[in-house]
Formats: structure tokens, sequence, C-alpha cells
DNA sequence: ATAAATCATCTGGTATGACCAATAGGGCAA
DNA sequence: TTGCCCTATTGGTCATACCAGATGATTTAT
């Protein structure tokens, strides 16, 4: 007869409505929030819950919530720095073998598929990154972000926004890894060369659109980085 | 000279600090948190960081937050029904079939390393859920639940741990999605009898150790639930 | 004695209003 | 024009209060 009113916590309903009009494009990537307050009051809901709503959409990866700045509307490209479940992997030396197993099957899938179906924006997305990581390197920096870009471009050139959300969370966890171990890596000049020609070899198979190539391009560089971690530990 | 203070909210500070006790074992799943009061008090803070805290881990996926009742420990093995990345998901065909992709290349990498790797207890639990799939098809059940956990057992017996986590989340997604199509689906009883035996094939090929014809039976599995799909649309 | 109804208590969800620290932007002075 | 300072505004936090529904023990009726 009735059917049972939901009663939803006013966050999740937020959460849901702010999602949508990102799916809408009516808050497109970059956009910046009105401030905490006014969002509560046109909402007609108060502070905290609103707050349990950004935080929640900032874990899923929406919005970027800053101190004193307004929220901003985030690219699914745009990896979460301080993504909390980092604190999980962080220094489990076997879960970053295991994160990189993973990465393996879908980034050498990836490739071949980005091979494929890469438009030219896409490649020149790669193309610019790779100049990045160049430069990082040439300045003695690391080059873990242009490196982090590097490999999501290659994720969001297969045109799956699926695969490319969750491509960002878990680049998000090698993010902080991998600051450690390239330090140590760093150490002998010509590990730098290596993983720069690495990447160059990725690029030139997807730009040349050869799927296999490309597939084993990565393998190589995942193999490699792995070979490295392995020996470290 | 000084080291920056780091200056973070409370919330992120709760959330580690319980992501710690989760890693170290001394909050297991299953385990019941005090009230929010009660840890709030505990820590030292208010009560809206700390549901801040709590709205993020529930959003991780480590523990789940009930009205009027204390929250709980999850085990990661446990996907999150309420996940709000469901909106976005939902209701997008185009999606679904990028989910499916996803599955395809994660889910047959998953089967054929569970066939080398599954303990004995990993094939017992994966027997009883085959069962209960079984038995809730026999009493015209659709069976989601079922469905779901039997293909997180597949993930979990690779004992990745990482992979595990990446799969609760896909297959979160996954659970309201396959609602709607499978009432479709089994207006035929036909369809029912298929995807018992292709369950069945997936098992029988876990159990036999045998990697190349497990992944052959999930991508089979897989092929026919897309298709199926597809062609509704 | 047992089963059912009752009620105080506890829970999470929300509201309100206040304060802090740090920033951004405008106005002021040089 | 340039550089500094001041203030309004922002997110982060606190304290308190109230609500509605679940819990569990107590009381009541059988």
């Amino acid at each position: 007869m009735f059917t049972t009113l939901p009663r939803k916590r006013f966050s999740d309903e937020i959460v849901e409505q702010m999602i949508g009009l990102i799916k809408d494009g009516r808050l497109k990537p970059g956009d910046s929030l009105p401030s905490e307050r006014e969002i509560a009051e046109k909402l007609g809901v108060s502070r905290p819950p609103l707050r349990e709503a950004l935080k929640t959409l900032e874990c899923l990866g929406f919005i970027e919530v800053r101190q004193r700045r307004k929220s901003v509307v985030k690219s699914v490209a745009d990896f979460s720095l301080q993504n909390p479940l980092v604190k999980v992997i962080q220094g489990d030396a076997a879960m970053v073998v295991q994160l990189l197993e993973v990465r393996k099957i879908l980034e050498s899938w990836a490739a071949a598929e980005a091979s494929r179906l890469a438009t030219e924006e896409n490649i020149q997305t790669l193309e610019t990154v790779y100049q990045d990581l160049d430069r990082d390197f040439r300045n003695d920096e690391l080059g873990v972000d242009a490196d982090v870009r590097f490999h999501l471009s290659i994720y969001q050139a297969t045109q799956n926004t699926v695969l490319s959300h969750i491509a960002s969370t878990l680049l998000a966890l090698l993010h902080q890894t991998q600051r450690v171990t390239r330090q140590v890596m760093f150490t002998e000049t010509v590990n730098k060369e290596r993983l720069l020609q690495q990447h160059h070899a990725i690029l030139s198979a997807i730009r040349e659109r050869n799927p296999e190539k490309a597939r084993e391009a990565i393998l190589t560089h995942l193999d490699y980085a792995e070979s490295y971690f392995v020996n470290r530990s």
C-alpha cells in the first residue's frame, strides 16, 4: 500500500545531488564551489551534514577541499594526493608488490587499448607529460608527479571512464611509495636514463598504434620497477 | 631546524589512527565501535570532526555506519551496498559496459591466479557460495548477493589484498545494476540454468587447478552477461 | 511462569551559534 | 606605481541541544 519513505541521511542526498550536477556538466572540473555556509543555506541544511557530504565527495575524488580556500571540482583525472588509503599500503612491502601486480594487469591492457583508441589529443597529452618527465629528470627532480600523470594519461586514452577512476585510485597509492623508492634508485644515474627510455618506448608504441608493442613496453617497465623494488627490500 | 608541524585536520588524523588499529588487528572485522560520543571523548575531539572521520572510513569501506546502531568494522570483503559511487554509474548504459570490460580484465586474471593459489578454505567458500546461488535460483530469487559474493571470493582466492579491495568496489557498483538486468533476464527460465552452469564451470576449473580453463569460463560468463545487456539496451 | 506490552535509555542525525587561524583582496601610505 | 597592512571571509573545530528510532530491562497481563 504505502511505499516506505527513504529517510536517507541528508549528507547522502547532497552527495547524490552534487554528483548529478557534475555528471550533467553544470559543475565542471575547475569550478569552485560557494562557501560552505552559502551552500548549506541554499540547501536548507546546517553545516555539519553538508561538511560530511563534502568529505564523501572528496573521498570519491570529485572535489578538493582546501583550508581557507573554496572547494573546487576536480577532474577524474586529478589523482588525490592525500588519499587516506595510502596509509594502509604505505610501508607494507607485500602490498606494494600486489599493487604492481594489479597495475601489470590493468596497464598492459590499457596500453594496448590506448594504442587503438587514443585520440590526437590523448597522444598530445602523453607527449607533453613525457616532456615534463624528461625536464624533471634533467633538473635532478624525482618526477613522481609527472610519472603518475603519464600512466594516468594512458588509462584515460582508453576512453573507459570506470577504468580511469580506478586507476586514479591506484596511482594515488603509488604516489607516496614511489618517492622513497626513487630516491634510492636515482643514486645511480643510469636508472634515470633507463626509466626515461622505457617511457619513451611506451609512448612510441602508442603513437605508432602498435598494441602488442605497447603492452610489452609497459610490462618491461613495470617488471623493471618490480625487480628494483624487490631487490631493495 | 624546526620541522613544520603537520597541522592536519583532526578528521584525517583520526582516520589514520583507526586504519592503523584495523591493520594491527586491534580492530577486527565484525567488531562494533563504541558510540560516537564515547569515541569523541576518548580522542578529545568533538563529534562533528569525528563524524567526518567516520564518513571517510565508511567511504573507504572500512566501517559501516548504521542509524541508531553502533558502527561496525567491515572486512574488505564486505562490499558496501550503499557506495555513493553507485549513483554515478547507475542508469548509465555506457558505464555498465565499461565496468564489464574492466571486470573481464581483472577477473580473467583472478580466476587463473585463483586456480593456482586458492587454499582449501578458499575453495570451500566458493562451494558454499555456489550452493547459496543454486538455492536462491530454485527459490525464484534473483541471487544478486550470492552472485557478487561468488565473484568476490574468486578475487580473494588470489591472495592479493589490493586486488580484493578494488574488486569489492567494482562489485558494489555492479550490485545495483544487476538487480534490474536480472529481472528481465529471468523471464526466461533457461537463462537461470545457463548462469548456474557457467558458475559451475568456473568453480570446477578452479577446483581442478586449471588456470586456462578458469580464465575461459569467466570470460564466457562475462561475455554472456554483456551480450545480454547490450541486446536489452 | 511465561508471554506480551511498556518505557527509560542510548544511538546516530541534525541544528545552532560561536570561536580560531590563515588567507585573499582592497585600501592606504610611501 | 609600488608595497604594506587590515579586514572580511574561509574552512576547521567546539559545545550544546533536540529528535526519532532501536534496545533492553521492567512491568503487566495471561
